[in-house]
DNA sequence: CCATATATGCTCTAAATGAGCATTAGTTGC
DNA sequence: GCAACTAATGCTCATTTAGAGCATATATGG
């Protein structure tokens, strides 16, 4: 039986890739490393974990961060690992894997102080609303919820006899309340629905490889056309990215999002004296959505985590704002609770 | 570059195992399922991740559990993927692996609201604070801590001029206030700190194999040998397990533990109808220490997780205790909170 | 009936949150 | 210099949660 087996995973190879989300935050956009990959789609810095190279996965993750983009990774944080067959339907994406292959791909989060020039001309900044535009509720709801996402969904759960894909709808799209940290819940409904272009193209890829067992049927069977061109629906949909990237950006930005609320991870995005609004703008766009600034304060300098400098800035026209550093206690992560975040209330206008 | 690499990969191949954390609580007391690996050692139900049977890890994960113990799982997360060299110590551990293959693992936890039979006699149910018995406060702060593991750590960290070791030590053990999900880090600083048997079996078996290039120095090199003889020792310490099994249990004990206070994941516990204290006896045991019990029925009444039924039980000598049935709209995970857990007090003695 | 063991109901206090008003200290335009 | 404007900061008040513990209800075994 262990010969056996071994001729089997001889034939079979799985081949393990690294992704890495790093993600920063400037004036008030929240920002994630891509590169280009060899089509030229929009993707997240990711390669082969090489065990001969790499003691470890964080090694290896550091190690081609900074070679395909100048930047040294401090915060680093596993997420989750991506094993479905068929995710990375551009096959070979990893050079050395062979057509039949499985390329499953460990995903992290990063967090960086400040977006450094990532230089090569290949590694670009990208606020992470453009692909996912629905998720940012700073100015209210956005509209292509109401518009676009939630009618087609509505369609899309009445073609179910089951309640099952409409309790998920409810569930991920704030019934009782929109919580941020469903990002991924919400992302693969509307993949599930057809809705993002990484969907169209994942089936399309699927029915040219495969003619039996119909994977995840699902999925494209009855995804909805939601009637205007595509282009312009992906533009209003969020950007497509490589592979599955987009849903591993999800995942990283409900877990970077949930992680805000019970451990002072803010702190890893800030420089080195800054504002308390500059705190309350990290939060807030993480968050997606705004603060009530007098008990966000509240919060942070009664949970103690900063200290108050003698210095000042003067931004824009106001009364000059104490600067103030992370305590050493949250630096060395000896704070324990993170600062509860005081949201402002937006309703959302579906689900009356 | 891309042939170079094919030729790489080819040589030290990666190897993708799956490991289960299965839990269950029967009568007070949490259990995890563990078989005996071929060594006679007590593991985790583990095995390969095949990758032309299984379309994801999760279906691979149940077909693994399946054949090795008669088991259907129910609830499934995945937890880490564990992937450090030398994890895998004893070579081979997975049929059809080369000995100088890199063996990665993908953890997974799984909650079953009973301890079924688990049919092959290699497989056995056993209260997991065997293996952590410094984690049970539930009859107050264990001896163990203050007796043993302490004063070690504390001689261990000594040896460290930083303050990183005993920052660390504070953070995971309490000093402003025992955090019961920080299990991983407890049972991380007692591995570095050569507390545990697997840090001296791993740091024997990579003297074996290793000359050069020392790994993980600070792991035993300045282990502390707290003296009385290693049998006994280990009795107090807790059992040991297979490879980094250990390490992966105490992973899912913490993320269990951090869960049960934003998710109703108690209810995937327990059984069609059950009276409140069945609850609470349950999220004792995981949490590893008592809790007030009128508030944590205000909390679970008022949540809205169960619905009284008209049945009432009549188990030890008192009022007859009715009988609830967790609500439907948590059994389809449509409630977002979990419930806040009162827990009562226990100061620890050490760092007063 | 009594002692004992739980279950269950309720009260009281303290702490954390949510909202918003008021004041302070600058800048800019005139 | 003054009015208008902008943002920071200080404070108050009402509500909700969370923490503790007392009191009552309903069994069991003498």
């Amino acid at each position: 039986m262990s010969e056996e087996r071994e001729l089997e995973s001889a034939a079979a190879r799985v081949v393990v890739g690294l992704n890495a989300v790093i993600a920063a935050v400037v004036e008030e956009s929240p920002l994630v490393l891509c590169v280009r990959d060899h089509d030229g789609e929009i993707s997240l810095p990711y390669g082969p974990f090489e065990p001969e190279r790499h003691r470890t996965f964080d090694i290896g993750l550091r190690d081609l961060v900074s070679r395909q983009t100048h930047i040294d990774l401090g915060y680093v944080e596993q997420l989750y690992t991506f094993g479905d067959k068929g995710r990375e339907a551009p096959a070979a994406l990893l050079a050395g894997s062979a057509e039949r292959d499985r390329v499953i791909s460990v995903g992290y989060l990063a967090l960086a102080p400040e977006a450094k020039d990532a230089g090569g001309a290949n590694a670009q900044w990208r606020d992470w609303y453009e692909f996912f535009p629905w998720e940012d509720w700073r100015n209210g709801e956005p509209d292509v919820l109401s518009q676009l996402i939630l009618p087609a969904l509505e369609k899309w759960a009445s073609a179910d006899e089951t309640a099952a894909r409409r309790t998920r709808i409810r569930i991920a799209f704030g019934a009782e309340g929109w919580e941020e940290e469903r990002a991924l819940d919400r992302y693969e409904l509307m993949y599930e629905a057809g809705l993002v272009a990484e969907a169209r193209r994942d089936a399309s890829l699927r029915g040219r490889q495969e003619k039996t067992s119909p994977v995840r049927s699902d999925r494209s069977a009855d995804g909805i056309d939601t009637g205007s061109d595509t282009a312009s629906q992906d533009q209003r949909l969020g950007k497509a990215m490589t592979s599955d990237h987009r849903r591993i950006l999800a995942t990283a930005i409900g877990r970077l999002r949930g992680k805000l609320k019970y451990r002072p991870v803010v702190f890893r995005l800030t420089p080195p004296r800054y504002p308390l609004l500059l705190v309350q703008r990290t939060i807030e766009a993480i968050i997606g959505h705004e603060c009530h600034k007098q008990n966000l304060r509240r919060s942070i300098e009664s949970g103690g985590f900063v200290e108050r400098t003698s210095e000042t800035t003067q931004e824009g026209g106001g009364r000059p704002a104490a600067l103030f550093k992370t305590s050493d206690r949250v630096r060395r992560e000896l704070s324990a609770s993170g600062l509860t975040i005081p949201r402002l209330k937006v309703r959302p206008s579906f689900f009356s």
